[in-house]
DNA sequence: ATCGCTTTTTGCCAAATGGCAAATGTTTTC
DNA sequence: GAAAACATTTGCCATTTGGCAAAAAGCGAT
């Protein structure tokens, strides 16, 4: 819990009232490793906030593989579309690659701290528009690079991930397979 | 102008008042074919809405390669940070790809704007987040793709750019060589 | 129609990656 | 600690892509 109070007072102010707020209705909870946390066509009913472990997004792509579109880690928002009001059922499977704990929110009381806490709104979109911007950056530089600068790069920007994800979820992050990836890692040795 | 006017009414609704506000204010330019919109590290001054033509997002890779991040055709914002108020310099660059026309508002009027109607930045900030999902999803999608596979799925997704964007832009937006984009279709034929 | 310029295609060969299956290594379970 | 289950590495060869340079095609100005 305290880590999410942390993180998004990074991102602006709040009183302590406020603060307290968040703390009432904030719950935390636990998955376990290969659970799903989300699952394309089921409705999402929680905003959370992922406060240890990994998370893989991915999809199945018209040949039916798994395709890893990125990963989540400790201190990220997950949400659920645009609004609080919206029903959002999404198209990727969300999945814990280890044990997670995440602080949730049920839509409801997301919605009332909107309510109650002016510059809520601001501050969940401020990190909503970092992160999409930082995905599409990095999604944009995987394309132009080859097997190694790809590894290279993932090891320099997610030094965390790399020894808790699987050999495969990379590869198939990274557009490689896991063959190619595995002789790509020697050959930097 | 009413391009910009029917575009954002597909978003949310204004009334003729809001509307006439929104036409006072925005100013139609003209770019020729190969001028910048956009320059890395100089500040942006105005946000725009594409309503002819085509522009071309590109950066230099460590290499000093041009590397085509994405396309932008008609009917799209251009929108310069997160805020209207934050200074926005960008690390990219826009360049004309045709002769562009466009609508743009100043950083002052815009705000006017944002002051004057309610729910304009909801409006905005929906087109922003669906412009940011769809590119996060382009670009997860090539990865997992072979050159082959990429060429189609670009010109099914933007039939109407194939024709106006040269092969070299192209490629390197599908992250791979001129060359082989030129065997590629050579193929496909 | 011709010249000059840019864009696209092609040939040649090298390098990178894919596909598949077996071997090896690691972790979990009983 | 052995067996089973899972993850990673490796060998072998086919395919794809890259790099470079020359040729061909396209285009605009005169």
């Amino acid at each position: 819990m305290e880590k999410f109070i942390d993180y998004i007072l990074q991102f602006g102010n709040l009183n302590k009232q406020q603060i307290d707020l968040i703390r009432s209705k904030g719950a935390e909870i636990e998955i376990c490793k290969d659970e799903y946390y989300w699952e394309a066509g089921k409705t999402v009913k929680q905003i959370g906030f992922l406060t240890d472990g990994v998370i893989r997004v991915f999809y199945y792509n018209n040949k039916g593989e798994e395709i890893t579109r990125y990963f989540i880690d400790e201190n990220h928002l997950i949400l659920s579309g645009n609004t609080v009001d919206e029903v959002y059922t999404p198209s990727e499977y969300l999945s814990a690659i280890t044990d997670c704990t995440l602080v949730v929110f049920t839509k409801k009381d997301w919605k009332e701290i909107l309510d109650t806490i002016i510059g809520w709104d601001a501050i969940v979109q401020k990190i909503v528009t970092k992160h999409h911007s930082e995905k599409i950056t990095r999604r944009s530089e995987l394309i132009s690079q080859d097997g190694t600068e790809r590894y290279l790069d993932f090891i320099q920007k997610f030094p965390t991930l790399v020894n808790r994800v699987p050999l495969s979820y990379i590869a198939s992050y990274l557009g490689i397979t896991q063959s190619s990836l595995s002789r790509i890692r020697k050959n930097i040795r």
